[in-house]
This record gives structure tokens, C-alpha cells and sequence, in this order.
DNA sequence: GGAGACATGTAAGTGGTTACATGATTCC
DNA sequence: GGAATCATGTAACCACTTACATGTCTCC
């Protein structure tokens, strides 16, 4: 669903193509939500059979023509509903790899589990980096789509990015001096 | 995946129903994985088929029969191989579908968002609660499983959700507060 | 001449959810 | 008598991933 009413909301402020949304997926709402090219277009087009957005194709003399998706007054009412009807139980989708291979550590023991936690801390820190592009590229979006009052909304997003990240951050430098203390090495 | 290494994990403690990895998964690993009770009995036939663990029924008197699934040889050998190969971007998955509404809360305003996040910090002091009894019911697994060396790994684990709610709860809060800065209410 | 960005899609498969179906036992 | 827990499953569907397929333009 969440991807659903994503793309709409952007095509709320602009009216773009796959390619665009996908772009815009990768350096804007990529730390909280990402889909790869082929489910934006199979998306778009379920809208589009559903009014949701209506699509026109824009022939280019220079490179590929491009089929441009404008969102429909029907695709802005239903994205309205859906901000405004929140589940009680909207969980936040706690499906994490990593830390089920933390739980099962026993079976390869602490001094693997460190040297798992160690690469794992440098990834956080490389979040942190790309969280501050994106937190970057809001200007840059305040450009394009000519919008104002969305950037408290972005900020407020990219805020929760980074006190996640620092969470990480300090959770795997804890575990880390644990292990390290308990004499794995 | 996950899923599946998850099963293998826990029936290395001991054999065990898909009924009852349906109970540990609900109040050991919850807060970082779940599964429906029919996704668990369709795992465990794949598992089976693959022989990777191997069931048996038995017949009680007292209620209905079970079927006790044991983790095999080649279960055991699938398990260490998935934990030592950690592939390099393991990414945790971010996808946040409370997130999404925050990013386009443009679209209903701030005084809505407000409420939005009030319910949510009210969400995420509950999920304190649950893991707080996730971390009782760790010594209770103890004593069932008869295990001592898997319990720093889980203790880990359980440490990283509390650092996981605590960053949460703190955005709320902040955001909260920035909000009625601004004059929402 | 080749790499990389631009641009759009289809098909098959996996992982997860929802809805349905059944029936015994225990405790109030 | 009724609700909750124990216990096991099937079928249909939805969301997402992986692999495949095609072709242009731009810059080095």
C-alpha cells in the first residue's frame, strides 16, 4: 500500500515519469522506503487502470520518449483517505536479517558476531553520509517542485533517519566493547 | 530467508511444534521478526522437504495430536552456512509505512501530524512494555532449552530493541515539541 | 568505440497476509 | 454452556525481487 500512495504523493507535486519517481525514491525517501524500477512501473500502471493518475506520452527529439503521469483529482482524494484514516496498528515493519543473525550468533560464536558487528558499525556510518545527502537534497526539491510547507514534513522524516542511525551507531559500539570485555577478539 | 533460518535456529534448542515456534516468535523474537501461523506450517513442509528437519506425530491423550519437528544434520549444516556467510549489504529493512505518512503530512497539515505522532509515542511506551517481558522470558527459555552460551547473544539482541524504542520515542517527543513551537496544536 | 545515464517494460518466482476450515480440551 | 487455548492446515491473493529484454543519447 505504502508504495502506492508514495508515488502519488509525489506526483502530487509534480507530474513525472517512472524513471523520475524511481530516482526520487533512491535520493529522498530511500532511508524509510525503496522499490526497484520494475514494481514503479507495474505500480503506476494499476493506478492508471484505476484513475488514480492518467498517463501522456511526451516525444522527445532528443533521447527516448517519456510517458509522463499526471495524478488525477480521484488519486488525490484517495491519498487524502489514506492520510487521513490511520490504523490503530500501523507497525512499524521491524524485519530485520541482521539482527536475526545476531540472535543465532551462538552457533558461530562472540569472536565471529564482533567482526560481524565491526563491518556492520562502518555501514552505519555510511548511512549517516548518505542521510546527510538526502538532507541536502530538500533544497534542491524545494526548487523543483516549487513547494514550502512540505519541508517541515521532510525534515521531520529525515530527523527520524538520523536518530535511527545513531541508535545503530551506538547499540553496535556498545555490543562491541561487551563482547570485547567478556575477552572475544 | 530469514524466516526459514529463524525455524532452524530455535529447533536446534529442541524439537518442537509449529505451534510453539509460533509462541516463541511471538514473545522472544517479535521485535524483530514475525510470522502468521500459516506461513510457519508452509515453512516447515519446504523445510521437510528439503530435509532439513524431519517430523514425527505424537499421539496424546490428552488433546490434539502434534507434530514435532527435529532439525537434521543437513538442517544444522544450512544454518551454520547461512550465519558465516553474511553477504556484504545485508540491509536492514527499513520500510516504514508510518514513516510515509509523515513524509506526506503535507497533504493533511500539522495540527493532524500532531496527533498522529501523540498516538504513535503512546504506541512506542507499550512496545517498551512488551520488551520488557521479552527480556523476563529470557531466563525462562533458559531453564526450558537448557542453554547458557545463548544467552549473551540474545541479551545483544534485546538490547538493540531498547536502543531501537528509545530513539523512537525520543523523535516523537522532539518532533511533538518542534510542532507546538511552530503554533500547531 | 565504450561506458553510463536515460527510459520502459515483461515474466517468473519468493515471501508474506488474509480468509477459511476443523476440532479437542480446559477453565469459568 | 461459552470462551480461550491448543493444534494443524489449505487456498487465494498481494507485494516485492530477480532476471530478462531493448534501445537512445551523451560524454570521454
Amino acid at each position: 500500500m505504502s508504495l502506492r500512495y508514495g508515488l502519488l504523493g509525489l506526483l502530487k507535486y509534480s507530474p513525472m515519469t517512472g524513471y523520475d519517481l524511481k530516482k526520487i525514491f533512491e535520493d529522498s525517501v530511500n532511508y524509510f522506503w525503496s522499490a526497484k524500477t520494475s514494481q514503479i512501473y507495474r505500480e503506476l500502471q494499476t493506478l492508471e487502470k484505476n484513475k488514480c493518475v492518467q498517463s501522456n506520452i511526451e516525444i522527445s527529439k532528443a533521447g527516448p520518449n517519456r510517458r509522463v503521469y499526471t495524478i488525477t483529482p480521484l488519486g488525490i482524494k484517495l491519498l487524502k483517505e489514506w492520510l487521513t484514516n490511520m490504523p490503530e496498528e500501523t507497525d512499524e515493519d521491524n524485519r530485520n536479517e541482521f539482527l536475526m543473525r545476531v540472535f543465532l550468533s551462538s552457533n558461530i560464536g562472540g569472536n565471529e558476531l564482533l567482526r560481524l558487528l565491526e563491518a556492520r558499525l562502518k555501514k552505519y556510518q555510511s548511512d549517516i553520509k548518505r542521510l546527510d545527502a538526502t538532507a541536502q537534497a530538500i533544497p534542491k526539491y524545494k526548487e523543483k517542485f516549487d513547494v514550502d510547507k512540505e519541508l517541515l514534513y521532510w525534515k521531520i522524516s529525515v530527523s527520524r533517519g538520523y536518530h535511527d542511525v545513531q541508535s545503530h551507531i551506538q547499540w553496535a559500539e556498545e555490543s562491541i566493547q561487551y563482547l570485547k570485555e567478556l575477552g572475544f577478539k
